[in-house]
DNA sequence: GCCAAAACTTATCGCGCGTAAAACTTTTAT
DNA sequence: ATAAAAGTTTTACGCGCGATAAGTTTTGGC
């Protein structure tokens, strides 16, 4: 550590011995400088550990090194992993990555796009809330910053959308608990918030009639993102309805499962595939926490990784120069064989 | 929407009617200009919907709006819950909240630190990772930055510590789980990532000596903040081995719970304090999640928005010139009772 | 209506860096 | 060896705003 303090990129320049606007040229790209003045840049760097400051760089740039994330609802762990992959791959990029949640609400959301937009990033990885966003809103912001659009999906919105595979995640598990038990029903949300619970619906449809089976959709009063508790009490008030006709039971995502699992245990109901059990449930996802329901959840993987990994991809790529059109890439679920069905 | 675009404030001021410094003035603080200019500004921009250039603010105010957020694993929903509450308090504070997770990794904890410094933060809310920070960054960050922590203490670092009365919690659930039952065993890390554990733990013996019962800790091996897959695997060894002297069992927090409800379930054990029961599990935190497990898990609730608040009102109380001595701020925890025990 | 205080205007500087042009130096290719 | 290419230095300007000083207008209390 040198004793004298850097205060800019002047001094930092003149202790160095390299000229200011080299420097400069360094910062925006060490690759872009000669290897033997990146080398006593790198020196003076390690003796005076001066950084630029970030303000005025990303005052003049054009663009700033600023990547943001946006996710719908960070209460559910699927978001949190997925923007952790997100986070690093950035890092690792040499961009800066921020997170914001939604919480929900399309204000926030609105609100959060509002206050990306003064930030300049480079580009945005954005999971929108879906049906409650607001469309318009998401449209202006995507024609002014390259946007990538993952998880869900807004017509043809973005420079790339970058999702999983709903109906092969319906078809996959509904193929699974046909050949293991009864034929499944499908238990969402009447309104769900997602667009994701459509393409499950309808791949749950097309799978039973395929194998032959008539479809049995049970649908829950409920708003919000508060899944868990409309699983359980909604989903308990069909199971006193009695409105499932066959004794397993496949629910739109993860989150509803784990809340329907709680209303099966409130009416003593044992889930499982074993013979002295009366249901068996399905989700979709692998949420983080399925592996601990009683019984652990069987259910259908997200991709988390190949979903971050490509989404970042795609982002990147489109910042770089690369003028494809827009493109959708789906990532196939995996099937993932618990004790509750 | 004036048909112009406004590029910078000067060229505000002008649409505006107002000079330029004045209207520097009031965005850094609306209530500081007379009200006829305050509605001659605002009446402009409703027009032209301008906005300052953030970064050519913030290069050059000695104190940004911006706040720091950072907790240490944003895939537990308590830390997520504690941020929605803060950010949401920041923003109607008039601030700038940005969302950090170290998501377990003190590297990356030091990471958050350092680039926070750059952003120049009005102040930063900080729930270090514990016992794997790295102390000496955190206290010099403490030196540079006005922190306030939360959650888990570090010494006596940053203006003030926010947090649980984490002894009142087991001494709350001690006497509820002794009054109803057996003495509860306390199952705990053997290696606790949190202060808080040994506080808990303290706080067990001391109930359970106070009751006159002999306390019993069994302790897990396993790192990380994994904490619900080593509830269920070390808690199912511990199960196994029968380290367990009485039928009753507080984990020190809801996730270790959590796990270890399925570790019971594995071993078929029937959790809860119905008469066919053979175990009963308690926790403390009250997880977003514990609602719904399989039983509901009987815990104590953190007061997140206690906590949330009083973090952030501290915070800015210092920052706006109150020169307080640090202070520890301890939250009581409130009894949830469920049916695992 | 007077007068001091408060608020505003005008003018000017500085922040730390990006960027561009022109002259110069080093490296690479022929 | 020579020319071309690539990298570097010097010089200079601009970005959008914060901050300040000196002068002008408005306000509110009497």
């Amino acid at each position: 550590m040198g004793a004298t303090k850097i205060r800019n990129m002047e001094e930092f320049a003149a202790v160095s011995g390299i000229s200011r606007p080299t420097v400069s040229k360094y910062f925006h790209d060490p690759e872009s400088v000669r290897a033997s003045t990146r080398q006593k840049i790198e020196e003076a760097l390690a003796r005076y550990d001066y950084r630029p400051n970030i303000f005025a760089m990303n005052q003049n740039r054009k663009l700033t090194k600023n990547v943001g994330v946006v996710v719908p609802y960070l209460a559910d762990p699927f978001f949190v992993e997925i923007a952790r992959n997100i986070e690093q791959s950035c890092i690792d990029a040499g961009y800066r990555p921020t997170l914001y949640s939604s919480h929900g609400q399309p204000e926030l959301e609105k609100d959060i796009l509002d206050s990306l937009r003064s930030l300049k990033p480079a580009g945005v990885l954005l999971a929108p809330l879906g049906r409650a966003s607001d469309k318009s809103a998401v449209e202006s912001f995507c024609n002014d910053v390259p946007t990538v659009l993952f998880d869900s999906g807004i017509q043809k919105l973005g420079l790339a959308f970058v999702g999983s595979d709903n109906p092969q995640f319906a078809m996959l598990i509904v193929d699974y608990l046909c050949r293991t038990g009864e034929p499944p029903c499908f238990l969402e949300m009447r309104t769900p918030s997602n667009p994701n619970a459509n393409k499950r619906r309808e791949g749950y449809v097309a799978a039973m009639e395929r194998l032959g089976h008539e479809p049995c959709i049970v649908q829950m009063a409920g708003e919000g993102w508060d899944f868990e508790e409309i699983g359980r009490r909604e989903g308990g008030v069909a199971l006193d309805r009695k409105q499932f006709k066959t004794n397993t039971v496949l629910c739109s995502n993860d989150r509803l499962a784990i809340g329907f699992l709680t209303a099966c245990y409130e009416r003593r109901l044992r889930v499982g595939r074993d013979t002295d059990c009366t249901i068996r449930v399905a989700g979709q996802d692998d949420h983080p926490f399925s592996r601990f329901t009683c019984p652990p959840l069987t259910t259908v993987a997200q991709d988390y990784d190949a979903i971050s990994r490509h989404a970042v991809k795609s982002l990147f790529e489109a910042i770089e120069g690369d003028n494809k059109p827009h493109e959708t890439t789906l990532f196939q679920g995996r099937l993932v064989m618990r004790d509750s069905a």
